[in-house]
DNA sequence: ATCCTATCCTGTAGGC
DNA sequence: TGCCTACAGGATAGGA
């Protein structure tokens, strides 16, 4: 769940209210996150302030005086909490409690475990592997359509799929893989090399909008992602398509339809994103939802 | 090289 | 009410 809105959505929180502050002790739990927890990290990191916050895609980069960076990747259910007084609350499946020198507390919770935090040193982190393969990050401004018709070229894997691969673009998850291509216009099923040149124009100017309206919103939540404040994201009420089989179209009036891509779900409009778009008329606008902001 | 499937994990929703 | 199963989707290893 937690796609690039919502790590960015964490990384501005985290800027505001917990860069600058220092580390005096760190607590970690003894269960495994994605990988083990980096020896004496620990040991590591206390003493030290926070000092700046990065993002590619859906990776967290906390910066730490004395070059250290913890990267982090919040999986399916992990939460950065933040907790301005010592935290009298238990929860659930926290891994690790960062204790700041002030008293306040930073926690990392993560029910199903598929989150991870390794401690580099901050000049070698970006050639750790997780991030090596990244593509380009598309917030705020998303590579020209050309880069994307490039990478696309020859290909027979969905346009969904493509997009939610994080080597091509970083940061794109399921939920707005299926947002973007229904304003865009384009079915999500359609072979990834047909894309044409104005579809990839429209694909890359609506995963510009379509993040910066999330971000704005503090993200999506259905269940599982909060902010640093524990609160659900808002955008969900805006979502076009994403989890609303069966209901009427928010352009046309049709009913979104549900299908099943590489084990996840898409969801799309019939009318709004033909399979096969109809023969263009000369002169007119593309078809689909484009034209009308919202 | 590219594509596709199975896997990790646990909370939740739905069926009976 | 309670038990059971299916499902959710982040990334990736391994097979086709």
């Amino acid at each position: 769940m937690p796609e690039l809105p919502e790590v960015e959505t964490v990384r501005r929180m985290l800027e505001q209210h917990v860069r600058g502050r220092r580390i005096g002790r760190v607590r970690t739990s003894t269960k495994p996150l994605r990988f083990p927890m980096t020896r004496g990290l620990t040991r590591r990191v206390a003493g030290r302030s926070i000092e700046r916050l990065g993002r590619h895609g859906k990776y967290l980069l906390i910066g730490l005086d004395g070059g250290l960076t913890l990267l982090s990747h919040l999986g399916m259910s992990g939460r950065w909490l933040f907790h301005p007084e010592p935290a009298v609350l238990r929860l659930p499946h926290v891994h690790v409690r960062f204790f700041f020198e002030d008293g306040s507390e930073l926690w990392f919770q993560d029910a199903r475990r598929f989150g991870m935090l390794e401690l580099h040193a901050t000049a070698r982190v970006r050639e750790s592997p997780l991030l090596a393969g990244l593509g380009p990050d598309p917030f705020p401004e998303p590579p020209p359509a050309e880069v994307f018709a490039r990478l696309a070229a020859g290909r027979t894997a969905s346009v969904k799929v493509f997009l939610m691969d994080q080597r091509h673009v970083a940061g794109i998850g399921n939920i707005y893989a299926s947002e973007i291509l229904f304003r865009a216009g384009v079915h999500p099923a359609r072979a990834t090399g047909r894309v044409r040149a104005d579809e990839w124009l429209a694909i890359r100017d609506e995963m510009r909008d379509v993040l910066a309206e999330a971000v704005e919103r503090f993200g999506t939540t259905f269940s599982l992602y909060r902010t640093l404040w524990n609160e659900p994201g808002n955008y969900a009420e805006r979502l076009f398509v994403y989890d609303r089989a069966g209901e009427p179209c928010r352009r046309c009036g049709g009913e979104i339809r549900h299908m099943v891509q590489s084990q996840r779900s898409t969801y799309w409009c019939p009318a709004c994103q033909p399979k096969r778009r109809a023969r263009a008329v000369r002169g007119a606008r593309p078809a689909g939802p484009r034209a009308a902001k919202v």
